[in-house]
DNA sequence: CATTTGCTGAAAGGATTTTTCACGGGGGAG
DNA sequence: CTCCCCCGTGAAAAATCCTTTCAGCAAATG
């Protein structure tokens, strides 16, 4: 069989089920039969076998073998297969945003909660990439390639976040120290001096530690830079540099997690612009850092799947 | 088999292409084979059949179906849906894959590289949200719910992850304890009894640490979980339970960043669902400690901005 | 070097789809 | 009015396609 390409190649979305209604008037009776079948529950009809089909619509296999090919088709399968296609264009269109933006409810299902959690985590990331300031965030990087110490500071949530950067700093050679606490960042305040950066994470910006801490080292002549979901706060009005967030928190997510995850990306930013500067630099700081991590993981770094499930 | 809807009654959209690459790594000789077939030309191979697939990756029908079964689809007929979605539904999208799969360049602006860091933890997001098998996903929770004692553990990134997870179900009120290196983790083994979980968590699944600190546990009888990208590895066969994130990393992002967000996103869904199961006595948890931390803001806790920039 | 482990593909086995074919109802010609 | 032809229909056979089993073999392990 020579002629190989099919429909679903040759119409990515062909809108099967209009294409069945403008057919009804043509249809004979088991074909309509099959028709208000697939129509009443096309996705449903999508995860069928054709014996399937052929049962719950009262018909038989063949007619609906047949039904396939008057539909232009070359037979079941490649029905389907259009079927699907058509189905999930339809379903990325239509997004249904009520029902994530609610909340969870003590009623939802587990994938319900999945579906809302993860979709306000990936919107948290996507709504801060729209709101970051371009000249903003090129200054702070400018400023960072400057500075010889990066100062780190956040409580809790942020104090995870502060880490990660400080790891990911140093993995760019980068000298960087977090503090997850104040009266650590202050013993260790004469780490940052004049043309030193310290970077401030906090989502309400009200938190008084990293004010505080804030205040300390501005008077030292560090610069600021503030990583912040508030428009105003005590934070903001402290800081040279504020880079905003875009997080809403929800009844059960009070623990700051879709704020962490947008701290987090805006980290991964300035983390990837720092290290695309100086490129070769870079490469060989990257090989470098991996090439320790190989050799500490030691015995089986040489891995290699075998199977099993 | 009663086991519900298929993958592509779930998953409308389920990124294929994506979710093939994300695995590539772990891959056997003749998977990578098919893997490649695939995504050299993966409109093409929606129209093949099971043997076209095999003859034109040079592998066997059989290694078809298994690698079908890999990536968590009941059987290549499965798989071809999943795929054909998956191509409609990008090219509905007007998906422009090249710009954003080719990772950070030299040449890439500020914007461009905000874009395709933030599109791609998106990503790593949605994707995860799809992989998670809600099966396990539930029995999971009912571990969790049930352990009087939570251990969890990871190293560098997904170090911090674990700490992340730890703050949050103590909020929860539930014990957890996080440790971040091998040596802790033994020191204090005997806080985890039979009946309790260990949850690992790793994104290779072959961190030598990780796999010990497992392997330990499960030698008193506690149960493993294990938060992980790899389908199969070293950590996968030891664990009783896997929940897979579906996380890229490219070039520049060796640090293990889109991982890292994959893993709090699953965090976030746990903890979620878990406070969720005890509406009532959550709610009362989470304003005691959300009380907690205003008390220690202390003094300026009722702040009401008031402007600046 | 023996042993285990587990990946691989050929072939058997099972499921699904397609084709064939016989049945039977409806309409037109004799 | 009856016979015959046409064609829609579904059961069953045939073909196709998919899944499972099994033996061989290569790599890793002790």
């Amino acid at each position: 069989m020579a002629k190989q390409l099919s429909v679903v190649a040759h119409t990515p979305h062909s809108n099967v089920l209009e294409l069945i209604q403008s057919q009804l008037g043509s249809f004979h009776a088991s074909e309509t039969a099959i028709a208000n079948s697939i129509l009443k529950d096309p996705t449903r009809t999508s995860t069928m076998n054709i014996t399937q089909l052929a049962t719950h619509s009262k018909t038989s296999v063949s007619s609906v073998v047949r039904f396939s090919k008057t539909l232009g088709f070359r037979g079941y399968p490649e029905f389907k297969m259009a079927l699907v296609g058509d189905l999930s264009w339809k379903s990325a269109k239509q997004f249904d945003t009520e029902f994530l933006d609610g909340g969870i409810t003590p009623t939802d299902s587990l994938s319900d909660i999945i579906e809302k959690v993860t979709y306000s985590d990936a919107r948290a990331i996507e709504s801060t990439a729209e709101k970051i300031d371009i000249a903003t965030f090129k200054k702070v990087i400018e400023i960072f390639e400057k500075a010889k110490m990066i100062g780190l500071f956040g409580l809790v949530s942020s104090g995870f976040v502060a880490m990660d950067f400080q790891s990911k700093l140093n993995r760019l050679s980068k000298r960087a120290i977090a503090w997850t606490d104040f009266h650590s960042a202050m013993t260790s305040i004469a780490v940052l001096e004049k043309g030193d950066v310290f970077v401030a994470i906090t989502h309400s910006g009200t938190t008084v530690d990293t004010v505080d801490a804030m205040r300390e080292f501005k008077e030292r002549g560090v610069t600021i830079v503030l990583i912040t979901n508030a428009m105003r706060s005590p934070a903001v009005s402290l800081a040279d540099y504020v880079i905003h967030t875009a997080a809403r928190e929800t009844t059960f997510r009070s623990g700051a997690t879709a704020s962490r995850i947008a701290q987090l990306t805006v980290v991964d930013c300035l983390c990837v612009a720092l290290a695309q500067r100086n490129w070769s630099g870079t490469k060989s700081a990257l090989d470098l850092s991996r090439a320790a991590v190989s050799i500490r993981s030691g015995k089986n770094h040489t891995y290699r799947p075998r199977g099993g499930n």
